[in-house]
DNA sequence: TTGTGTTTTACGACCTC
DNA sequence: GAGGTCGTAAAACACAA
């Protein structure tokens, strides 16, 4: 069994954000989450077998949110050094961190999209508008 | 409840530098 | 090779019926 977070960043983990170590830990009679989620092999889906099902899908707390928000917010981009930094900070996995990112940045290019089509849209609506005016005119 | 749509986390494939 | 985007799977969540 391969643990993300050693019992030494478990206890550092536990100073700074009793809210994450809680979430992280296991509670008493409560089965031990998986560190990565599942995602079912080729072989696997041919097969129909559901045994390698091994990893559960965890949510990440609002203070995590937050944080990675704010970094997000300085810089989009990720250089390892910052990564690092962020996943040792929050007591996640550094991968977790990179594709938190990855997903932020997809979200961010999404509603940046949907703004100039929005824009793109009204000057469009405007032209046609003022197209019907001169026509009545004429 | 539960069926359904949306959001969030995670990954594989491929690309760029 | 590390880290990026893109497309998508699946868990988590919201909420109407």
């Amino acid at each position: 069994m391969n643990h993300t977070l050693d019992d030494q960043n478990m206890a550092f983990i536990s100073q700074l954000y009793p809210d994450v170590y809680t979430q992280i830990v296991p509670q008493q009679g409560e089965v031990k989450p998986p560190k990565r989620r599942r995602k079912k092999s080729k072989a696997a889906v041919a097969s129909g077998d559901g045994s390698n099902c091994l990893f559960r899908k965890r949510k990440l707390t609002d203070e995590q949110v937050n944080m990675l928000e704010m970094s997000f917010g300085d810089e989009h981009k990720l250089e390892s050094e910052r990564k690092d930094k962020l996943a040792a900070e929050l007591g996640l996995d550094p991968r977790q961190v990179a594709v938190w990112f990855q997903n932020r940045r997809a979200r961010w290019k999404n509603k940046r999209l949907e703004e100039e089509y929005n824009k793109l849209k009204n000057s469009h609506d405007n032209v046609v508008v003022d197209k019907c005016r001169l026509e009545s005119e004429v």
